[in-house]
DNA sequence: GCGTTTTAAATGTCAGACTTTTAAATGTCT
DNA sequence: AGACATTTAAAAGTCTGACATTTAAAACGC
């Protein structure tokens, strides 16, 4: 860990950057005890409120966690794959709503990537995998659905075709693709005669995985992604017609 | 923004939550203002350092910055593209050294997404992408380069590959999964032979997508893909021989 | 009217105190 | 001796109040 320069702006930003460093590097091994806020404050010559504002940012990067106590302290974190997929999805939301992207780009994106799975969940899906599409598209046939449970289920089935991959990876950099189109989706709204379609393509895609045949999975995901465009475009005609 | 029950932990992480989904939610538009930390500190009936260390939190997720000043403050910030790659980048080196990811895993999730863009790029690749592409295998041919600076290289072929898309929301994606993989394939040494091999590789990548073809572009990105595998095992079973 | 100075508001930082949590050390009883 | 209760100490979490620094707008002077 380095010391700052003499510069009296964003120490704890500063500080921050150092250790961040230090783990990234390798230099602090997995559940290594930082030194304590105190410590802390002493090399690095600054108060504890400021080393309590670095540690507050890495604590938001899920870098580091924190105990009370008397064994306490701040303690490098394990990132799990499920933290990351919560920044990831946060991350990619406010990306798409801040930067106007638009329904077209990220339905490219989102579909352009699942298909990358295809070929590799009809090789590993389980049969836990095909239940879960399964029980998605019958909840995405009952009647009195509302258009924003129809598109968490489908955020649900399309999760479960990219676990299918077995690659958690995969999984990690896809929930951000799926998941942040769903306000976007939300824009949309689904007739029962499109929900039809949707369920019906679903199941094509269960049964191309079901049969283990990518080619076909990866033919219906491209129709799903063609019908989701054309349905886009009908609702931005008629918002412009308006 | 809502209250924090009476309990007293945590409290900076509740205010950070609460502005947080603020900001997700659209209450509050980019760029604006904040009300002051003294305020904010008034509201939420704690003090001023605890709202400081939870908009530190949001700070380092880069919800918001800060200006200092008569008319500063905090505002909310516009996420941008490039400060996102940036965040995806750690997420993802530090996600794949510290949960021991297989090299294959990683590999394996890498190219079935640059896959994913081949399509994509073979048909909006500019004149500008396939300059730079050619500009990193011309560097990867040079005879005194380290390990570290053609794996360097190599990367910054790849992300001209995928930026060839078009699509900022699949270079987003795949900046993560492409620079994440460099501290691995640094583990590799690689031959006179296989530099020669990768490099025509990528010639006929580069190649594929000047004929804007597609197929071909994902036939050498496949053959890539299994090369690379193939020398990772190689340097596995070395290492597990010694 | 324009340039300079003052002022006020805001963040950034510090020092010191107190509270709460937690585990280990200590003590006590059976 | 061992099990249980008590004390103690270390650490994070929080609060108060103060000072420093930055910055733009207001006040002032020419």
């Amino acid at each position: 860990m380095k010391i700052d320069p003499n510069n009296p702006a964003d120490l704890s930003a500063q500080i921050a950057k150092a250790i961040r460093d230090a783990i990234i590097s390798g230099a602090m091994p997995v559940d290594e005890r930082l030194p304590s806020e105190a410590e802390l404050a002493e090399q690095f010559a600054v108060s504890r409120p400021t080393v309590r504002e670095a540690l507050k940012r890495l604590a938001a990067q899920s870098l580091i966690r924190t105990q009370r106590g008397a064994t306490g302290g701040a303690f490098v974190n394990r990132l799990r794959f499920e933290d990351a997929y919560a920044q990831q999805i946060t991350t990619s939301t406010l990306l798409l709503s801040m930067n106007d992207v638009s329904f077209t780009t990220a339905c490219e994106a989102r579909y352009a990537l699942e298909r990358a799975c295809a070929p590799l969940s009809a090789q590993r899906r389980t049969p836990d995998h095909l239940a879960t599409m399964r029980a998605e598209c019958f909840r995405q046939s009952q009647p009195g659905l509302t258009d924003e449970a129809f598109c968490a289920s489908d955020v649900a089935f399309h999760r479960a075709l990219v676990d299918g991959a077995g690659n958690p990876v995969l999984s990690y950099q896809l929930a951000g693709a799926v998941e942040a189109m769903q306000p976007l989706m939300n824009m949309i709204t689904f007739t029962a005669r499109d929900r039809e379609r949707i369920v019906a393509l679903h199941h094509a895609i269960a049964d191309a995985l079901e049969a283990r045949d990518g080619g076909a999975c990866d033919d219906h995901l491209a129709a799903l992604a063609r019908y989701t465009m054309e349905l886009a475009e009908e609702v931005m005609a008629q918002r412009a017609a308006r």
